[in-house]
RNA sequence: AACCCCGUGGUGUAAUGGUAGCACAAGUGGUUUUGGUCCACUUAGUCUAGGUUCGAGUCCUGGCGGGGUUGCCA
């Protein structure tokens, strides 16, 4: 087939301004773009839309996208979140080569612009307490009024502005502001404060400074600075965006990067917000960012989430102006697809029923090929032993079946996955009447599970050999982070949090499953993806469960 | 209430002013040594009222609806 079968890409709004300018030669051909976290905590799924729209339009255009730290307020910032922001970051596929600053770097050349400014008359010290300025400030629908010592001279402005830098004053005794309107309908414009006195000990510049630029201020100068030609943003900037281009403009600078703004990711029963996140984190609630029930990168990477199906979701969900709730299941849909295709198979048994093989001999055990992963011959073969007594899941076998069930009953013929044909002669129970073993034949004729003479079995279930077995723990987690829908107000989505999410489980594993290594996700059989957490040892496997298997024998009987 | 932004199936998104398409979800059937995967099919949509036009999801006006903004956070 000759014709390009790429699907035609769309163009999002977004794509569209980039490629105009290009077009149209406004930065001379040149698209940089940059992902500016506050290394106030760890990313979540919400970051990686932004990491991706970040990293892939500078990289679809032949440029370069700068990871910032945006540290402007020392209060909440520390050098764990930076570390953990790159780690997400190069773990999601994206690199950053040279380009890696700290908005605190810049921080003498703010104080420069921000002495320009004043030079400029455009900024002035302000007296007023933060009680009296949201009186001058006015409100939505009234202007706010001229606070006295807003016509302070230059000379005065450039005093007392080093003073501030040189701790004369209290914190909060004075702030710096912009001098725009103090009538304008956007309240942003009403001379903002750009920089204010705060005496904290800054991660990386200890006391250096007791004056900290705004963002306001800040963030349209670092873009400046660093040469950024498009710079992405979430719509709640929106209304920022005049003061991003008044900063710029009033001091005349060449480089005058354009501020663009999307909708953020809102996704179903996630909590999305650092603040809650780091309460969570906080009060124990959790154990660690990285969780597995976290929506964090690093909680979704330790319970099994690919990168590259985070990074298929994202290019899914598309990028738009409109505030939306994007199912959840969208992204697992993502996360099974990736997976079903990386994700090699095994055979382990998590409500384990004893079968005994009543004509396979006490002392033999059978080697049996499996395919690792249907779906990626290049994955191999293994063995897996097969001997006289045997574990299945308790949900593969019904005493009583209804029609549609087409696993192991009395006298009934199903397939072990790779091995025989077996057909349940007998039930023990115990003196509860509950089922706890089954006597069993084989046929020999069915070894890997085909039948010469054609007969064909509904159902093939997955076994494991008892005396074989790997005994190992699996955290179930739900299927959801957590619970709590956005437009459910009132809801303390700490309450929220599934108990079920903790319980855990035994598993009985074939014992080709011990060389998975740590950080690896697996698929059970029948079941589901698993990955090998961290917390393993050398006497105990711990796996986490990423995501179930799609189950339309489960839905039916729901 | 003031200003700004946004309204396309249940959900997320496409469509130089010219056949409303894709994915998820739901449902039906087929293939299958995972009740997985894969494949086919079905259900379902341009907020509303006018206007411009041969022709409007797209442009204009009004209405309705949703979101954002009132930190010395980012």
């Amino acid at each position: 087939m000759s014709t390009d079968e790429k699907n035609i890409e769309s163009v999002d709004f977004l794509r569209a301004i980039v490629a105009e300018d290009l077009k149209n030669n406004k930065h001379g051909g040149r698209v940089e773009t940059r992902f500016p976290p506050e290394p106030n905590g760890y990313l979540h799924i919400g970051h990686a839309k932004a990491i991706c729209i970040d990293f892939k339009i500078a990289e679809e255009n032949n440029g370069v996208c700068h990871l910032r730290m945006d540290d402007t307020n020392p209060t909440k910032e520390n050098m764990e979140y930076v570390e953990s922001i790159k780690e997400d970051v190069k773990w999601l596929g994206f690199d950053w080569g040279e380009h890696f600053y700290y908005a605190s770097d810049y921080f003498e050349q703010m104080y420069s612009y921000a002495v320009e400014l004043i030079k400029r008359g455009k900024a002035y010290v302000c007296d007023l307490s933060p009680e009296e300025w949201a009186e001058h400030r006015g409100t939505l629908t009234e202007a706010g009024k001229e606070p006295s010592g807003r016509e302070r001279s230059i000379e005065e402005n450039l005093e007392l502005f080093q003073q501030m830098r040189d701790g004369k004053f209290e914190d909060g005794a004075k702030v710096l502001r912009a001098k725009i309107d103090m009538a304008s309908p956007n309240i942003h414009m009403r001379d903002p404060a750009i920089y204010r006195i705060r005496r904290f000990h800054h991660y990386r510049l200890g006391d250096d400074w007791c004056v900290y630029p705004m963002y306001d201020f800040a963030h349209c100068l670092e873009d400046s600075i660093e040469n950024i030609t498009h710079s992405f943003c979430t719509l709640e900037f929106e209304i920022h965006r005049p003061l991003y281009d008044w900063v710029l403009d009033a001091l005349e600078l060449e480089s005058h990067p354009q501020q663009i703004e999307f909708a953020r990711l809102n996704l179903s029963y996630t909590v999305m917000s650092k603040r809650k996140l780091l309460e969570l984190v906080q009060e124990k609630l959790v154990n660690g960012w990285d969780d597995p029930r976290m929506p964090t990168i690093s909680g979704m990477r330790r319970r099994g989430y690919t990168a590259k199906a985070i990074r298929d979701f994202c290019d899914t969900i598309g990028i738009t102006k409109f505030n939306s709730l994007t199912d959840v299941a969208l992204l697992e849909h993502c996360v099974r697809g990736d997976l079903n295709k990386v994700a090699s198979r095994y055979l382990a048994v998590m409500n384990p029923l004893k079968v005994v093989i009543e004509n396979f001999d006490e002392n033999e055990v059978d080697m049996l090929d499996a395919v690792n992963n249907p779906e990626m011959p290049e994955a191999g073969n293994r063995k897996v032993p097969f001997s006289r007594e045997l574990y299945i899941d308790r949900n593969d076998f019904m005493e009583d079946p209804p029609k549609k069930f087409f696993r192991l009953g009395p006298d009934r013929e199903v397939r072990l996955r790779y091995g025989y044909f077996i057909t349940c002669k007998e039930v023990i129970k115990d003196e509860n009447g509950e089922v706890v073993e089954l006597r069993c034949t084989y046929d020999p004729e069915t070894r890997g599970g085909n039948a010469p003479d054609g007969r064909k079995v509904k159902g093939t279930i997955h076994w494991v050999s008892a005396k074989h077995a790997v005994k190992a723990e699996v955290r179930l987690y739900d299927r959801l982070f957590l619970y709590e829908n956005p437009g459910a107000n009132g809801i303390d989505f700490k309450t929220q949090l599934n108990p079920d999410s903790l319980s855990t489980a035994d598993v009985y594993m074939e014992p080709e499953l011990t060389k998975v290594e740590v950080g690896t996700c697996v698929q059970f059989e029948r079941q589901g993806y698993f990955c090998l957490d961290k917390d393993s040892t050398d006497g105990k496997m711990v796996f986490n469960r990423t995501i179930t298997l799609r189950d339309s024998w489960a839905k039916k009987n729901k």
